[in-house]
DNA sequence: ATTGGCACTCACTCGTCCCGAGTGCCAGGA
DNA sequence: TCCTGGCACTCGGGACGAGTGAGTGCCAAT
């Protein structure tokens, strides 16, 4: 038995520019579907995945997510004009389903992808479905109006969560990629300093720093030199270029300077550096009926900062759109769900991930479409700022 | 009919300080019941709720909350030494269900309160309960790790979640309640400046001006006069103080004061002002037998920044607890939820609002006690920083 | 005012039955 | 070799009905 394509990937956007295709809108029973993706691939030569096949699953993929019910041999034929007998397609249902794409409820009942069959159906069987251009617009207005990151951050999350329908999970621009942009030092009291950071991706990070008593003249002498020191320079940089900057100054000052610069390094190494924020937790309840005893897991893992940041992954390339499906998340509760993400940066650099997060059962080509626009956007916002 | 004390109304704390107290505790059956809450209240001569009666709708309350299940005469009998027969107490149950304190689900069932019976509750027949010592340790523990106020924040909200097993809400402190510690101009280039706004609870606000380029001299000249101005006063003075502050700088630099002031007072009025955090609403999922269908509008409506701003409600004074029953809460989504809240701040001045919310038949006492410690706490912890 | 007795109500559980969607298999036909 | 129509079989789920028991309201007696 071969089965191509079976580990979890990653897929690249193959977006379709054409606006307003309406490829995958739900099908209509009936209606001849033109200008489905090509399932001619060279090497699919497997003889249990031959064309038929992989288009019964596509058609059950499709079914399912719009109906929510297992989808039977007759339904399948009147919905789709397979051109052939309900009989044929129950052969090939029973080849899928030992292959382990499909899978029966119970005895009597119709047949409902597996996390392999969705796995293959993003692989192979579906593109991502572009947004219309009046949705375009719209998150452009929308995202445009942010007044600084904390806004773009909190309406970024909002708006994924209203246009997929589903819960969106979006990451702080992580410090360790970003570069400073100015260290500020303040004296509160001649004891206590406060250290604010700024970065260019224009997050902003402060720190009460108890020291011996300096006068101002060291404080201004201090900023002057740090940021020429590291003003510009990536913050993964600055442990390396800090290392012996205490050197500098004249003895009565180090452990000023020292503590100054172990809270400018603590606020570099963070956690919070990996902020997460979600929204639309409102839409699970939509899916009730399919996971009606998963909800709690869940949204207790939903709560867990670092389930969220693993589901999230690994910092892909920007406009690389990750799926994980099911068991794929590496989590038991969220057996039921499947997470879309992609990374978002400047200039082409990713500085953090974004994502959504719904049932097994979503609309993949439409989901991975919105988070693909969406991370896009939010890059070339953050270009401008 | 006379319906003493059914508006809505704003508790004091009546704390017992005896630690270790468990008068609250789940009702033992069997046990005798010694050192209840007083019932003799002076004005108590209403013919229509005599001692014995509130007796009852107490023991209904604590029962109902307890098993979650309505409450029949001879439960009731059996499980609080009551010293009469079901029948009497029947009698007495047709009586407040008469007057709306409870209510029957359907003909042979047992009783379950109204929001009216919980409220009577709350305001005459239970004490606060006080945490365990140890309970107050971890607490104290818990929060006195916080390194900022974000961090003080998010500890907050999740101690909260974690003792009450609630939905826990929390109210950055609000920005007009604070004072200005320090107010940090940055020039990032010539004609675009960062303002920075420190207050005395820890917060910093920050927002980048855009303006006609002026000298670094200019700058360092503004931020002097600036501090000068306003460091130390009220958020709330500021509009006032910074009135006519452009006229002391000579003619060519007027517009970038003036971007500068506007973008400051922009900063005190924001609606960010009135930033929420929450946590623990997987909690809710445990309640998903009371309310099966009412778990989407509450999630909507945690989801809503205004709803939960209206909840946490009109800032109060300090250690002083407000209970919103069920229909009190004023959103129809939230019929069955209730609202425990309390103010919190330093120096004994109120500068937010935190609480809690879980369904309408929780355990108040609890409840109440520790969002009263929390509260309590938190003042404490900002009051050093 | 309290109580025991009694008839009544009604949600809930369980067993039975029935229906229909959906399947697997098989033999015949292109 | 692949497709197809026919057929028997399975089984979840809805409908129906009887039995059960907790709980009530009322009333007459104490």
């Amino acid at each position: 038995m071969i089965r191509p394509l079976q580990e979890r990937e990653v897929v690249g956007v193959r977006e379709d520019p054409r606006p307003g295709d309406t490829r995958f809108s739900e099908p209509r029973p009936g209606e001849p579907r033109l200008g489905e993706p090509r399932l001619a691939d060279s090497r699919v030569e497997d003889p249990r995945l031959d064309r038929r096949r992989l288009e019964v699953l596509r058609a059950i993929v499709q079914d399912y997510v719009s109906t929510q019910e297992p989808v039977g041999s007759k339904a399948l034929v009147e919905r789709h004009n397979l051109g052939v007998s309900p009989a044929t397609i129950r052969n090939d249902m029973a080849a899928l389903e030992e292959d382990g794409y499909i899978h029966q409820p119970h005895t009597s009942a119709g047949r409902v992808p597996t996390d392999k069959g969705y796995r293959l159906f993003v692989d192979r069987l579906s593109n991502v479905k572009p947004l219309s251009s009046a949705e375009r617009s719209a998150i452009h207005a929308f995202l445009g109006g942010a007044v600084d990151l904390d806004d773009v951050i909190s309406r970024t999350v909002r708006l994924l969560a209203q246009i997929t329908r589903q819960v969106a999970v979006v990451q702080y621009p992580s410090l360790s990629r970003s570069a400073v942009r100015h260290v500020e030092l303040v004296a509160i009291t001649s004891s206590r300093i406060m250290l604010v950071l700024i970065t260019d991706t224009g997050r902003v990070e402060q720190r009460f720093v108890e020291t011996i008593p300096v006068s101002e003249v060291t404080v201004a002498d201090l900023r002057a030199r740090l940021n020429a020191l590291i003003a510009g320079h990536r913050l993964s940089d600055v442990p390396g270029r800090v290392d012996d900057f205490a050197d500098q100054f004249p003895h009565e000052d180090r452990p000023a300077v020292d503590s100054l610069i172990a809270a400018l390094l603590e606020v570099i190494v963070e956690q919070r550096e990996e902020r997460v924020v979600l929204g639309g937790t409102a839409n699970l309840t939509r899916f009730r009926q399919d996971f009606p005893d998963t909800i709690g897991p869940v949204l207790e893992a939903l709560e867990e900062q670092m389930v969220l940041l693993k589901l999230l992954g690994e910092t892909t390339g920007p406009s690389t759109l990750t799926v994980r499906i099911g068991h794929e998340t590496g989590y038991e509760g969220l057996s039921a769900t499947s997470v879309v993400t992609s990374g978002y940066g400047r200039d082409g650099d990713t500085v953090a991930q974004l994502g959504v997060l719904g049932p097994t059962r979503m609309d993949y080509p439409g989901t991975m479409g919105a988070v693909s626009a969406v991370a896009r956007y939010v890059g070339r916002i953050l270009d401008q700022a």
